[in-house]
DNA sequence: TATTGGATCGCC
DNA sequence: GCGATCCAATAG
């Protein structure tokens, strides 16, 4: 069994889309090539009241696709030299979106070590920098629609095993919600 | 208008 | 532990 989440999946509680992804694939387009690679660690940022959240002090140019429909995608640079990859969800006007932390590689893998300058698989996409350069997710993808050729997820009907839930990497406002969640077993997790 | 602090990463 | 380097919130 294999089918693309649809936008419904998306329109959902934030924690229970960023819980569900895990273990489903994401398949990006790119240059006429295929890359994809297993969602093993996600994060969740809920609406206003999430200190954490781009969203937080309400919509600026950068963040109103957070704003809008869910099931579309949220890119960024962070820190001027990487992009994060977030899938949109909840209600229209609701602000709140799944940051994609850590894929296990599957399709594309000699592309993405040239463009990550590394042969190691766990390098390749580790960390949610680390696979936006290896899959060539830039802003270019900024609004674009989850339910398209160009960037989708695909439900192969896995099982996962056990997810672990923390606090999420990076942040300082709002570091006691523990909405960092990944597969326990994966080697491909940015850090345990 | 200037400063500061990030949802990061790789090298020192 | 620090620098690279952009965005946007804050202070002035």
């Amino acid at each position: 069994m294999r089918k693309i989440l649809q936008r419904k999946f998306y329109n959902r509680s934030t924690l229970k889309v960023a819980k569900e992804l895990l273990g489903k694939y994401l398949v990006v387009h790119k240059n006429g090539e295929k890359l994809s690679g297993k969602i093993v660690e996600t994060e969740a940022y809920i609406g206003l009241n999430d200190p954490a959240s781009h969203a937080h002090r309400g919509m600026t140019e950068r963040n109103k696709v957070m704003f809008g429909n869910p099931g579309y995608a949220y890119v960024y640079l962070t820190y001027g030299m990487y992009h994060c990859l977030n899938f949109v969800t909840e209600r229209n006007g609701y602000p709140a979106a799944v940051l994609i932390r850590a894929l296990e590689p599957e399709q594309g893998i000699e592309t993405m070590k040239q463009r990550r300058k590394t042969e190691i698989m766990e390098e390749l996409t580790n960390g949610p920098g680390k696979l936006c350069l290896a899959m060539g997710i830039d802003r270019a993808l900024y609004g674009a629609d989850l339910c398209s050729e160009a960037i989708y997820v695909e439900d192969r009907g896995e099982s996962i095993g056990k997810i672990v839930s923390t606090n999420r990497i990076g942040v300082e406002k709002g570091k006691e919600k523990k909405w960092r969640f990944y597969i326990k077993e994966s080697g491909f997790v940015s850090r345990k």
